[in-house]
This record gives structure tokens, C-alpha cells and sequence, in this order.
DNA sequence: TAGATTGTTAATCGATTAACAATC
DNA sequence: TAGATTGTTAATCGATTAACAATC
């Protein structure tokens, strides 16, 4: 049965299967069911199930999936065949660092400029990508409208620079500033990627050893 | 009443609670009740209660919680005062950005040192750390134990090299590979941080816009 | 004191797991 | 065909929310 409102636990693990298809189509594995794919990737195969159920139909009793099948379904669910377009606001060391570094090709998106206040990096290239100053961004996003940004700039200009962003019709944030952002309008979509949050959570559990298993 | 067993939901919350309070209490807020952190922060009064009382009573009836004795808490819970040790372990971009920008020691920990097999960076500082060869990892760990280890180093040598920290005696992954990692040693914690999972979720979130509300 | 707000118990909601008829 | 495995319905489990007595 299809699914009207799909869970944000089922959605955060859509990259997952993604991921895992694509290393098994690698591999040459051509068929796998959810049994066995639950074994590798140590969730039930119940859930699996129950997970696909929500996008469609997509094995064959008796058989299973086919995996280069279910691994191209499960992109084109997330959007990576959409060519979705992206810019780079705040080339410091971090948006550097994703200009050379990440594979924004690899899910499925173009990166269409990068933008700075800082006359150091004005006018640099990274990556093939050009750094332009933050005053063109205006008439950037007029002539060529974007999908997301990715926010890489200070704490204390994160939201300013989010709503002017927004005003421009900007729909999507990739936002590792470490603030909560927020907007009005509808239909804006935040991604935190809360470096802090995140290396706390580790912090806690080596301060917290989970409780030894008594022999049953 | 104290938990034994914490579920993940609750610790991840932890952190973000802990932002709101620094947030406050550099406002110079002084009391809060659960009521109006739940409306600060977009959640219900009773999941704060709840989630505070995991861990101990640190309010008081009538009055609500002192805005600088909770977050001192909650940064106690999260081992904030615990001065862990860590040491960045592959010096690219990525872990270059983080040893540039990445406050550390603002989350209890203190950076240990900095490794890398490419003699490039070898022998170069970043803000002070000095790079050295990966080859004198064996030896620096064995002098000074590390509680994590930040893996900022390419996908086809992550498993290798944690098994090799983990035969070493780390117990603690700050894991940026986009790779799963997994160790049969018990007590072994990762924390990944997958770029590319995250930015999918966005990008399904952009492809398939949530359903628009009819007027009730 | 009266009002406010906690910590906790009970009720609800949603997500995960189990079971199974359908069928390749 | 018989065995395997799906998609889906039902059962269980856990997390969130509501309610309220205790009390500052």
C-alpha cells in the first residue's frame, strides 16, 4: 500500500539502502532478498519490507529484488536522477573543502557557483568553480535559480543571510552552521549537519559504557 | 525516576537542549520553565520533563529550571567536563577544515595530534597541531591513549585503519567516510557523519514537497 | 496562601516486528 | 510442482503526549 505521509525514519534510511544496493551492484550481486539484505545490513527483513511497501512494489515473490533495479527506484525516490542545482555560499575552510572533496555529481546534483565576502577568496577557483563575490548572488539567482544552498558561512550571519537567500526564492538548505534556522515561508526545507551535536553524542556514550548483558 | 537504559532519541535531543540553554544563558536569562523552552525550540513541555527526568530532578516546582544549573547538567551528562582526548587521523580538506574551525574544545575535547601518510602534509601545523607520519601512530597512542579519533581519511582505508586504532585500543570513531563501520571488539562506538545521506534526505524532501494542508 | 510548575503515572500514538495468504 | 519470498495485515513494542498529585 502506498503511503501518503512517509516518515522522516523511513526517508533517513533510504540513503542507506541506497548506499548498500550500490556497493552489492558493485560487488556483481544481482539479486538479494530482503531476508539477506536485512542480514548485511543488521535491520529485519520486516522493515525492509515494510519500507519499500510505502514507495511501491518493487520485487517479485519467490525471487526477491533485483538489485541494479531496486538501487535505480530508490534514486530516483531520493531525486538523483532530478539534476537538482546547487551553489556554495561561504568558501572557508569547510566549503573548500566540499568543493574539492564532495561528490555532488554522485547524488545527483550541479554545482552552479560559489559565493564569499572575503576579497582572499574572490575571484579563486576551486575545483573548476569559480568564488564570486556575495553581492552577485542577487542577480545570480535571477538569471540561474537554484535548488539548495549549501550554508558555510559564521553562526552570526547564518540566518540573516538564510532569509535573504529565501527572499530569492531559494528553496533548500544544506546548513552546517551549527544554528537552528528557521523561516516563515512556506515549503523551505532545512538539512542540519550539526557537527557539535553530533561529536557530543559520541562524547556521551564513552562517558556512558551502555550497561554489560548479564549471561541470560 | 533514573533510566537504566537511555533510547537514542532522548541523548540525541540532549545536545540541542544544551544550545538552547548556552543560547539563553549568554542572553542572560536566568529561569525557564518547560512550557516556554518547548515553545522556543518547537517541542512539548512534557518531552522535556520527560527527558530531563532520565537523568534527575533539576527543576523545582513553581519555579521551573535555573537556565545556568541545567545546562551545566546536561553538559555533565554529555561528559563536556570530562576532557577527552582526541587526534585527527588523515589530514585533507576535510580534517584540515576541522582542525581549522572546529571548536573542540567548547565540547570537552583537547586535539592530541594530527596524522596523515602523505608527506605533503606531514610535518606542517594546522592551528597549532602538528602533522605527523601515520607510521608513529603506534607509538603516540601507546604514550598518550586518545579517547576518539576524527577519520578523515578516503573510503578504501576506513575499515583497515579502525580495526588498526582499535587493536591500539581506541574506543571512540568521529567517522566522516560515508562508510559503515562496525568492529567485533565490544564497547567500540561510532559516530558517523554521512555528508551524502544527509544531502539525499534534502533531496527528497525538495523532489516530493510535503502535502499541502486543506483548509480543515 | 494561591498560582505555577515540577516529576511521574497513565493514555495515546506511531513505528517496528511478526505472521501469513498470495504467487512467482 | 514445491520452495521461496513478497506485500500487507495484525500484534507488539516503544516513544510521545496528556493528566495530575505533590510542592515550591
Amino acid at each position: 500500500m502506498r503511503k501518503e505521509n512517509i516518515s522522516d525514519a523511513v526517508i533517513r534510511r533510504l540513503p542507506r539502502y541506497y548506499r548498500q544496493l550500490s556497493e552489492m551492484y558493485a560487488r556483481g550481486v544481482v539479486r538479494v532478498s530482503s531476508r539477506s539484505l536485512g542480514v548485511e545490513m543488521g535491520i529485519t527483513a520486516s522493515q525492509i519490507r515494510q519500507d519499500f511497501s510505502c514507495f511501491g512494489e518493487f520485487g517479485q515473490q519467490g525471487y526477491g529484488y533485483h538489485v541494479d533495479e531496486l538501487r535505480r527506484e530508490i534514486g530516483h525516490i531520493l531525486g538523483i536522477d532530478q539534476d537538482h542545482r546547487l551553489i556554495v555560499v561561504g568558501v572557508g575552510h569547510l566549503g573548500h573543502a566540499l568543493l574539492q572533496n564532495f561528490p555532488f555529481a554522485r547524488t545527483g546534483f550541479s554545482v552552479q557557483g560559489a559565493f564569499d565576502v572575503s576579497p582572499t577568496v574572490i575571484g579563486t577557483a576551486v575545483n573548476g568553480v569559480e568564488v564570486r563575490p556575495m553581492e552577485e548572488i542577487e542577480a545570480s539567482l535571477r538569471d540561474q535559480p537554484v535548488d539548495v544552498v549549501v550554508l558555510t558561512i559564521p553562526q552570526f550571519v547564518a540566518q540573516q543571510t538564510a532569509d535573504r537567500l529565501i527572499a530569492l526564492g531559494v528553496r533548500g538548505f544544506w546548513n552546517f552552521t551549527n544554528v537552528e534556522l528557521s523561516s516563515a515561508v512556506p515549503g523551505v526545507e532545512f538539512e542540519n549537519i550539526h557537527f557539535a551535536d553530533s561529536l557530543l553524542t559520541l562524547s556521551y556514550r564513552i562517558a556512558h559504557p551502555p550497561i554489560k548483558e548479564e549471561n541470560p
